[in-house]
DNA sequence: TTGAAAGCGGTACCAA
DNA sequence: TTGGTACCGCTTTCAA
């Protein structure tokens, strides 16, 4: 009976040399795979790989990551609960795109877990030390990040890349990013091809970095078409302080014809937008075309015209980027944006016929009264 | 301007030793805690400390483990998809124990991920390597284990245990379990209190170890207490052969008075088992009493007697397991049983009056008909 | 009390 | 081509 004995030590590279009859080095070359190099014969590598097969000899991971500083383990650090309930399906695609090409590029992954602290945020630095240490480098995500974290993790040189834009003063980290500026202009482009002039965009008041990129995409683009904005009054931040909740006057300046196509931050002001609407009798997207700007899911009651996050590739490319800085140190790193795709759906279409711009319908900017 | 310039190499204890003018291994035992084995003065001890603070000097867990052959860092590897999604709810307890208690030992846990193979079944090995192995040890759980893969993993002498009970021929691994057969056989005891002599098992049909475990416990009650078990017929194991479809002359027999209890391996079964019975006129409790060996949540439609699954606790219990055996290597450790809980519900009930056993309503063991 | 030094298991340079 | 050897950062004897 050939019961494997309970093996008290691993085998070591030099148990397997002396069973070969070589030296260590000869071995560490074979399992680097260094034949190229320093060309060793046939038979050499023959006896070793037999030798390291008899012992059932495997690679010390630890040992190998304290000689050269690396062991293709990656960290993936989310700022929030660890196994998120409300935000799982937020996170779930990137997480997915994440290990997916880990594994194409034969990495393992390491999550980062435990509160950290009494407060139920999850931190990075514990008694300050810096917990992400074991992996070459990690991916961060999570929307509520603690930028003091993220400096100090910078300045330690700790290798990281950040999901989702993170401005930290003074610091420069490193960002994959979808591109909401490209994709918002895009959306403008198209309502402007269709013959709408002037528009509207409904912010979700939330003071975020990328919320602010949507923005800016939009205000270009309907610069340089020359469209009129007409959007209601920015609402302060905060939940609840939706602008279609905000303006009615913005409301009925639009049932009047003031505008013809609105852009909206997210899914939950476009339904109560259309709702609004509805209450005035005007028809999306007959009598008013709307855009969201946040993808929704294929079960949302309404399949809205929206943008879509390439959450799969964002994280794929999450990880190339970090593998890159890991290849390439102190090379200085620019921030990746990943295209955005733009969904059609049923709520946009040419502006009503005959819907010439009323003169002086209020204000190019602010509130419509 | 103090701005902390890019440091290029982490500050090591030579460093340390350097600036506070001792050698390097007092550093050591200073961050050791080792003050009371060599007592260290309480001046050095400060310039120590403080040389520390200067450089921001944290230990390098990889040397660490190298030399220790310990990292305070604790793997968890599920077999099942990484992020899961139905599954959460029921792996969600136990790894907030895991990480609860993980903390307050502290320990670092690190989540294994990496589908490891074309199958998508998650794989320990890779290439031959124990993925796990930058861990101390790591704790196991998903009911559908690779029976193989763990026998390999205590033949490599990897410390590890296994929440849920695994049998593995020719293989003693440490488990974790809930003891379902106690929880099941106090259940049949509290039926009997009651005064129920009639009582049915209703089975999923699942062939795995804690089912198993709380039909032994049902039957060796069962027999302990002198009832009588009139269960359906065993069905084939397999989704949607439930034992209740299967054997409606088992409920009509029930219906008959044949039975006055019956215990249902899980919710799915009690759910479909009460709509037939109240299609031929019965209700529970008042007719017969239903228990349930799988907790429910308390959104469940039905307030059903239940078993409740300790997860917290069991997962508890897995870390302070494999704390043990890495504090104790080599002892044998056995098996953990955890106590369930039996929760009050709203389906059990004592008999009906009069409900005498009626003379030789069918067989002892086995279809009632 | 404190320091020097030997590893832990590999990798990679430098000689031979 | 191959082997000897220094070193990665830390812990832990063993001497001083």
């Amino acid at each position: 009976m050939t019961t494997t004995p309970r093996r008290a030590r691993a085998p070591r590279q030099s148990d397997v040399a002396r069973l070969a009859g070589v030296s260590q080095s000869a071995v560490s070359r074979v399992i680097g795979g260094d034949t190229d190099a320093a060309r060793i014969p046939e038979a050499t590598v023959r006896r070793i790989q037999d030798a390291i097969k008899e012992l059932g000899y495997v690679p010390n991971p630890t040992a190998r990551k304290l000689r050269t500083g690396r062991n293709r383990l990656l960290g993936v650090h989310t700022f929030e609960a660890v196994f998120p309930r409300a935000r799982e399906d937020f996170y779930f695609e990137f997480l997915l795109g994440i290990e997916e090409r880990a594994e194409e590029i034969d990495h393992d992954l390491v999550l980062f877990t435990s509160t950290g602290g009494s407060d139920g945020r999850r931190r990075v630095y514990r008694d300050g030390v810096n917990r992400l240490n074991v992996a070459d480098g990690a991916v961060l995500l999570g929307v509520a990040a603690d930028r003091a974290e993220l400096a100090r993790l910078e300045a330690d040189g700790y290798p990281f890349v950040h999901i989702g834009r993170r401005e930290v003063p003074g610091t420069r980290i490193t960002c994959v990013v979808p591109d909401y500026e490209s994709a918002a202009a895009a959306i403008v482009d198209r309502l402007a091809d269709l013959g709408h002039t002037r528009i509207g965009y409904l912010s979700s008041g939330i003071d975020e970095e990328s919320y602010a990129d949507r923005r800016r995409g939009y205000e270009s683009a309907v610069a340089r078409r020359g469209l009129r904005d007409v959007s209601p009054a920015s609402p302060g931040p905060g939940p609840g302080s939706s602008s279609a909740d905000g303006d009615p006057a913005w409301l009925d300046a639009v049932a009047d014809g003031a505008v013809t196509a609105v852009v909206a931050d997210a899914e939950w002001l476009a339904n109560p937008l259309a709702e609004r609407l509805a209450a005035r009798g005007l028809t999306v997207p007959r009598d008013v075309s709307v855009v969201v700007l946040e993808g929704v899911g294929p079960e949302a009651p309404v399949r809205w015209d929206c943008l879509q996050i390439p959450r799969r590739e964002v994280g794929r490319l999450a990880i190339d980027t970090l593998v890159g800085m890991l290849d390439e140190p102190g090379q200085p790193v620019a921030d990746v944006l990943v295209p955005c795709v733009v969904v059609a759906g049923e709520t946009v279409a040419a502006p009503p016929a005959g819907t010439a711009p009323p003169a002086g319908t209020g204000p190019t900017k602010g509130s419509a009264e």
